[in-house]
DNA sequence: AATGAATGAGCCTTCATTCAT
DNA sequence: TATGAATGAAGGCTCATTCAT
């Protein structure tokens, strides 16, 4: 949005209201997450996010309706980062196994980043029963991604015979586990330790 | 401890003043972990804690220093636990696989029991600096457990060669995220969970 | 205010502007009003008043200074009626005891409606020191209306020799207790109440 | 309790200990109601309160669970007064008018007491809905006394026939009204006043 | 060893008010 | 004139911890 002589006009246009408003809620998000991974939930008060931020305490509730309602955003800004990754490989090609190792490395990279960290750090009882709820049924949907696609290789044949549910429990477990030791200056990158994952984790299932 | 007269004494002994204040304290180290688990830690206060013992809150500081000493000491139980399996598999006799196969099954155990999982659902944060040290220290000792068999299996010959680090990792994550999703009344037993565990986890593993 | 054509001008003219500022203030104050009898001053926000009106917080400042204008300005609001009341029956005709009975009906009709009850459910010390100093200067204007017909009725021989003072409160306390008590959807209308009070509170008073 | 050579022990018994706390509680009562007459409810700080009484203000929720419950506290306070005047008379003799004289006297002076104005000075938004419904029925007790000693006092005779329930809502407005008007350094005593108002408000009344 | 009582520190939240636009 | 955004000030409440008894 820019006039005759090139500048930016300093009335924003409510196109550009939205946007910056949004930008904030992210930069809000984005800061809260990260002092919540650093010091727990717990821990973080709402000025430290405030000062973080340059701003007041009582500003943040502008954009959010409380500490728990920010929580719950981190929440499902990684949730939505699985889901899509989820969508994106359903709507691609591929059998059973495939599938299955593409989630893998998806899921665990995004364990590797602070909004996918945020999937398995929080404590579930600083939720809301509400909130709880949607976290419950998001959950299920990302368990349910793990287990169809298992339960497609078996069907296709590109994966073993075995207990999807076990089989999920298992994944699942070595996925998460990665957003507890994985630290980004350590020695092996994202990418190695999901290549390496998914090759080990499906190494036992796959038909050969 | 009983009179000529048959009669508990109403004296004790030092012996027995020294054996109730022990059970005391296990009793407020059960009860608080029962709670910790339950509600989570910052959602416990120690006037629950001191309610369900039908006691009082300072009596509670004859114990135990203070909230977090309780936490460290739960922490500390359940890796004793831990501990002692692994101790006790080093004593036993087997391959590298064989003792693999023993700790995961033990540890795997212990994760659905309550001591158990305070070694994976405590924020480490909450935690003092030295408490963080010694238990990151005890940590070490069990990951350690775990890649050293790894590394004996491979060195034995019961294990193919891999990284013992990343197959640490993935054995691991499997077997802590049973705390979080194994339910007592679910239809599968501790018993058959690890079981089943066991074989899975090192299929992938073993030389056969 | 219209045009050639007969359309209105979409230009104000001063005049209309004024019209227009003051119906705004109208609309807010009888608005804060309503909330205010509704739910007490202190649980009322600007933002509710403002909402109310379709308006935003920060707009209702550009017709009252703060949350205490308007709490002032409602009471004033109520008080005017009063007033105009006193003055109209001090221009018509009667006795001490015909004027007192006037008042008393017009006052006790002005206790059923919200302006009327202004007087009376506001908390003095929610006013400025100022106001605080005006308000009172008009409850004694009220007051002594009361109280000075009353003599005048004892001079002039339509009532009985008593206390004006004592008499006004007895009659002031039942009236302004009309707007705790009286609903609008009650058993007896507003006319009846007062009919009924301005016989009943000159019973002992008028001298046969 | 005192020792054999006269002195207090500094060991309190369970039993002072119960007397201590319970004036402890009534000092809390008689400081924040001293200080809601004074400020009005919202402008009262617990820290006000607690300064007041050289304790601090967490010290005042070891007695009261917030600042609504001591409010009610007040209130009920009051209302147990006007409990215990309505039970007294109820217990005496007395034909219907006679009662209803005492009761006025009674009321009346509680209405120049700090405990009596809490009746009527304290506003009910800013109970509890729990606390709201406990209120309103002892304020229909009151009620109730007022209109069955006027109803008692028509069928005795020693009332005229009229409607007991307007009757009622006069001499209550007057009375409440009383807790809004008189002062202590005023120029008629608070039995003046109750003498004077029994008279007045019964006049009209009385049969004779 | 245990308790009743008190405290200090802190945090979330609310809201009237201001200001740039 | 009206708005979105931000702020300062404050208040109620919680809780781990201490201390006299």
């Amino acid at each position: 949005m820019s006039t005759a002589t090139g500048q930016v006009s300093p009335f924003p246009t409510p196109e550009r209201r939205r946007r910056d408003r949004s930008a904030k809620r992210e930069a809000i998000l984005d800061t809260a997450l990260e002092l919540f991974l650093e010091q727990g939930y717990h821990h973080v008060t709402l000025n430290q996010v405030a000062e973080r931020l340059h701003i007041t305490k009582p500003a943040l509730y502008n954009y959010f309706a409380g500490k728990t309602e920010i929580l719950f955003a981190c929440w499902m800004a990684g949730f939505e980062q699985a889901a899509e990754a989820i969508a994106r490989i359903e709507a691609g090609p591929g059998d059973g196994l495939t599938r299955l190792r593409a989630l893998i490395r998806d899921y665990g990279l995004l364990m590797t980043t602070p909004r996918g960290r945020c999937l398995i750090r929080f404590d579930d009882r600083d939720f809301t029963p509400e909130q709880r709820d949607r976290i419950s049924a998001c959950k299920k949907q990302v368990d349910a991604a793990f287990r169809s696609w298992i339960a497609a290789g078996i069907e296709d044949g590109s994966i073993r015979p075995c207990d999807p549910k076990m089989a999920a429990f298992v994944i699942g477990g070595a996925l998460n586990w990665i957003g507890q030791w994985h630290r980004d200056d350590g020695p092996m990158s994202p990418q190695a330790v999901v290549d390496d994952f998914a090759d080990r984790l499906t190494k036992g299932l796959a038909t050969d």
